[in-house]
DNA sequence: TTGAAAGCGCTAACAT
DNA sequence: ATGTTAGCGCTTTCAA
């Protein structure tokens, strides 16, 4: 910027003057000015400007758990685009469900001075944030809330979600459903677990352990769970696929083994259609533009108490829901 | 900072050390700083540090068309991996294929001083970066080659595998080969297109215009063209869809209509296997891995001439290529 | 309409 | 082992 006013013939001020266009310069010295910066290749420093300025990076910090996830993905662009809309750019990471990447991860977006952060956490305890936000850094959690740590949350009604994915197999005349899900340290298996055994109680129907396999976070371990599960003697006529990574390994299971096993997914996905997959659906793109448009009335000055939004999940019956026993 | 210093009775320097982890600090006076600092919950301003110590902001600037995109949230994926462990974070971006909306992203990482740009490039000039590869940003293209501008870039065999797609389904008696393909100003969509026509000519069969439809940026654009080429008084018995998008609408237009059409797909996809889909397959995460290792390796310091990886593309026979006519 | 100087939060270079 | 000073590139304040 110095050489550009040299160059220019100006003062320093002038030349940020022109830069930010502000008003105050007069056409010619501005063009000459304008011809200095192009000449010469500038381009603003951010890092500069952002330091006096006064802390607004326009920066929002995205922490996820992989963004090769669709369920993710989709989130991602939605952020993104609420983002840009609003003159913010997104600094991602994936967590990779580890709390301690998680941690790090979070302490090197508040370290770059992000103006406020999108997590969806992995961690149990999220305590470490309370010196961020009382710094002024503002945080919208998505689909899991925080823990020990009173702040805005989008989630999906996955309890309810869950009952109705497995009354709708009771309703075809399903008795023995098992159920693949995700690991117990993740809020939303949990969760789904329970809507899977209030369905089933209020069906009268009881639980059979046997049949409830937690634990599975990964496609392959979701194959691995669910060839477990039809290789019982008694095996389930119908399976709840905790989410869109065990559904696919079900899937899979469920080929190779030749089974006809009534499938209800939870989380939609691309060619859930063509597979003629059942499932609970949802919509991670709504979850991720409620998300990044409180954080960015947040930004904006937005002091209301922390908001827990819940989001619908719905049942689209696709045939794999509706084999019966 | 200072505040810091103030509580700790120490000079700014002494905090300075501590925090970054230099040595010629007595223990007890580091614990008196390292109390202050969680006392007053500080944060090191990597704004203030990066402008200091001139210009390394530790972040790559990623460009892509679309992280819902499976093939670039793969790549996306494989970026951030490869540059955290390097102790780099990604700001990445989504184009949307507008050159005008890319440029813009350009600038803002630019100005934001990114150390790099990976860049899947949208736009068909890239002359504009030419100032900022002067000042010493990095980049690497990913997917497609600048235009008018010499810089390293990580493709794939686009030609090569599609003709080997064409001569596969030529091979099991198909005469009446359609295509649909992306728009006419992406690269890989005319590279593809030339795959095509070469494979054709090769066999001796001449290409015939109405079976050939680029154009199709969408899923729902390309079940359109699928469906527009089924509908013809003497329709294709196969279909090379080119790219993943255009499989998956090709794919809903041949069930929609009920043909059973020969498909081969360009680009692998999660449920290929399940949908019994013949692919050419190649590793997006593979293009990022090593978009991202070369674009570090000119971060620090490789000032070898700008190289041009092409990578492999595989055929995966699952059923789809390899019905009769 | 334009400019000079101070300072954002930090670290490099040099004292002590 | 610790402190002092200057300055990164910009904007703000106030003066010309």
């Amino acid at each position: 910027m110095r050489d550009v006013a040299k160059e220019a013939q100006v003062s320093l001020k002038t030349v940020s003057r022109v830069v930010n266009d502000e008003d105050g310069v007069r056409p010619e010295t501005a063009a000459r000015v304008a011809k200095a910066i192009t000449a010469l290749g500038f381009r603003r420093n951010d890092m500069a400007r952002v330091l006096r300025q006064g802390q607004s990076s326009r920066t929002i910090g995205l922490v996820i758990e992989d963004v090769a996830n669709p369920f993710y993905s989709a989130l991602t662009r939605a952020v993104e685009e609420v983002a840009r809309k609003r003159g913010y750019l997104v600094i991602a990471g994936s967590s990779d469900e580890d709390p301690a990447g998680e941690r790090e991860l979070l302490r090197l977006l508040c370290e770059r001075r992000v103006d406020g952060l999108l997590v969806v956490p992995a961690g149990s305890d999220h305590r470490f944030l309370v010196p961020e936000l009382r710094m002024g850094t503002a945080a919208v959690f998505m689909d899991r809330p925080a823990v020990n740590l009173d702040v805005d949350a989008i989630l999906i009604d996955n309890v309810g979600g869950a009952r109705r994915a497995v009354e709708h197999l009771l309703a075809h005349g399903h008795r023995r459903i098992g159920m693949v899900g995700d690991v117990w340290t993740i809020f939303t298996a949990v969760e789904r677990r329970q809507g899977y055994v209030e369905a089933l109680a209020a069906a009268g129907v009881g639980v059979d352990e046997a049949l409830l396999r937690l634990g599975s976070h990964d496609v392959v371990a979701a194959e691995a769970a669910t060839r477990a599960l039809l290789a019982l003697s008694d095996p389930p006529t119908a399976i709840f696929a905790g989410n869109n990574r065990i559904t696919v390994g079900a899937l899979r299971a469920i080929r190779a083994v030749g089974a006809r096993t009534a499938v209800v997914g939870f989380d939609d996905f691309e060619l859930a259609d063509l597979l003629s997959i059942t499932v609970m659906a949802h919509s991670p793109a709504e979850m991720g533009r409620q998300a990044a448009e409180l954080l960015c009335r947040r930004l904006e000055g937005d002091r209301s108490p922390p908001q827990r939004v819940v989001l619908p999940v719905e049942l689209v019956r696709r045939g794999s829901g509706e084999v019966p026993p």
